[in-house]
DNA sequence: CTGTGTGCAAACTCTTTGCATAAGT
DNA sequence: ACTTATGCAAAGAGTTTGCACACAG
């Protein structure tokens, strides 16, 4: 059963052009083994760290953005200071707790935007983000 | 004419808390003398050095901070790599132009963000970001 | 005068890169 | 074997901080 998963995993991979290697799936599966997720790198390193993989931070950027480009993940900005990578890569938004930088997935049904002007000549609207800043009452 | 301006800048700036400074009078000028603007630390400060001011990178930086803790500007999460500081204050959103990092302002009443799940226990909506990613066609 | 602000350079964080080594196919 | 990925350490961007000096009130 984890052993079928993990071949999944390879296949994934392999299909996105990314060599399946000991590294990578170790990352797709921390990353895509437990429904969604939210991380930054640093998160991420650490939690293959500890549990017990051999992979540098470098190799985790790297991957993270290979992934990105795979369309496997989703890059979003909130804060500033850290890149967060969303594993769910359907059309939804976020609640953004600023006291502890934690993410929450707001399902895209639940946002309805409207009235949006015409953008301008010769672009087009890649993707529209919703962040809802949350603070303590 | 010039002249009260800078005087109401120096008001501005008292009633915030802030002693008006050569500096702070300056980048105020250039923040708020024309209409709404979007900056960065170092745009500004290289037009501040382009009109002929002495000011440092680390002053426009902690300048900025200021400006927006006192409510004067509005700082706006988009690209992760630098921090856009909006000299309007009013409810709107963005356009963000990736290929060239601009922005451009989307007035608030264009956008109607509906059907928001309650948030968490003990935290309150602060702000809605609504940013609107722009790609070449 | 007194306290706050500024400038500079150094420090810091997050991220990317170059190059020799290791691993996948 | 051949190619691509990895690890490390160094470099890089953007931002912040500490401290001596300067300036506003």
């Amino acid at each position: 059963m984890l052993q079928s998963r993990e071949k999944d995993l390879s296949e994934v991979l392999r299909h996105a052009g990314l060599r399946p290697t000991r590294q990578r799936v170790a990352l797709a599966k921390l990353l895509f083994g437990s429904g969604d997720r939210h991380v930054t790198a640093e998160i991420l390193h650490g939690e293959a760290v500890r549990s017990g993989q051999r992979v540098s931070l470098a190799t985790v950027y790297n991957t993270l953005h290979q992934f990105k480009q795979a369309g496997l993940l989703r890059e979003v900005a909130v804060c500033g200071q850290c890149a967060y990578f969303d594993t769910n890569i359907s059309n939804h938004n976020h609640y953004f707790i600023e006291s502890d930088g934690s993410l929450i997935d707001i399902p895209g049904s639940c946002i309805r935007v409207d009235g949006l002007p015409e953008p301008p000549e010769h672009l087009r609207i890649s993707h529209i983000d919703v962040v809802v800043r949350l603070v303590k009452k």
